[in-house]
DNA sequence: ACCACATGAGACATTGACGTCTCACAGTGG
DNA sequence: CCACTGTGAGACGTCAATGTCTCATGTGGT
């Protein structure tokens, strides 16, 4: 029996780990192991029997994010009623995670060479396929492509994450401000 | 006049081998010093004679896309006309130092602690100004603060470039896709 | 021809982070 | 009470990047 309850507890703690990591690393993405250690409050011993290394370390970042990315996705039913409304619920759905959005963001450059992990690509794929439906339906212009408005998408949630850690706008504003940018732009609506 | 032949042709050298950096770091912002020497095409010793050191470039590059970005903010003429034409002719001007502007956007996060070029200040607050001109004007919505409208157009700035390297939009149209999305959303306008 | 100076090449020490290892300690179950 | 296991602390060795140094070379100016 002890192999569960260990194992249990190693998952929570990994978890535990996990978390904090994305916490620390998401305000300092040059973090040493040490430092991630500390932040999670254990040793770096300790951290090394949870993740083999640092790369494993953003691997296990990486799918956590991908994670709750999904999650979010689902959460967010992108294929009920209007895009637009499945649009709003899916930035708000995934604002808790936006800072580890973020910082996952930056961090891909670094990978350049390497293949990325074909999660991404899957909600890459429901993102824009969300975007396209809105396009099909009539909701969304068609000048700016799916792939394009995905990608702003990520950089917008990037940019208010990164904003809001910066005090520049506030936390509560923050799907509004992502929501409505990305779908009614900074021109003034004429009342229809 | 040694001094003077001598002294063009170090500036000439630095500002190339700047150039040669800029482009070099924009793909792999972890590139070491050897990588950027050879890049710039000369050894590392020199490049050791221009730049003192890693951080020493690095800030150079940011006075570059400072002096960039300042010079395209003027050829834009933030005051004159419509301040939605003046943002299109901003990103227009601005768009060659995109990617220059999105690997000093990423390299801030790390200096965090320290004290940040008041350069940018003086950019945001030129930006912004432009922004709240088109909202005193009724050109733009009020409820998006400048401030966020600022930070939204450097993430777009940021992830236009990135996408365009990534090969996922074509770069003829980064101008049409920024200002469009930043400006008219992605909702589908009514004829007026 | 001579000299000054920038350059390239390479050696060298230093630094910081990383990964691995050992050992002592504490908590838990038998 | 004893065995087992996870943990913390720390001591290494490794490695890559950096910064500094010297020396030979070539080019341009005098």
């Amino acid at each position: 029996m002890s192999h569960v309850v260990y194992g249990c507890l190693m998952a929570v703690d990994r978890d535990h780990v996990l978390r904090s990591a994305a916490a620390l690393l998401t305000r300092k993405s040059t973090a040493t192991m040490d430092e991630v250690a500390k932040a999670a409050g254990i040793s770096r011993a300790t951290l090394h029997r949870h993740f083999a290394g640092r790369d494993a370390l953003v691997r296990a970042l990486e799918a956590l994010g991908i994670a709750e990315c999904e999650a979010a996705l689902e959460r967010a039913r992108p294929d009920d009623g209007p895009a637009s409304e499945a649009v709003r619920r899916l930035v708000r759905e995934i604002e808790p995670a936006a800072a580890l959005l973020a910082f996952l963001y930056t961090e891909n450059q670094l990978f350049e060479g390497e293949e990325q992990n074909e999660g991404w690509a899957r909600i890459d794929d429901r993102i824009a396929a969300l975007f396209r439906r809105g396009q099909a339906s009539g909701e969304f212009r068609i000048d700016l492509t799916p792939a394009w408005l995905t990608e702003a998408l990520y950089g917008l949630l990037a940019s208010g994450a990164w904003a809001i850690t910066e005090g520049r706008v506030a936390r509560k504003d923050f799907t509004h401000m992502i929501v409505e940018l990305l779908l009614g732009g900074a021109l003034r609506r004429e009342e229809p």
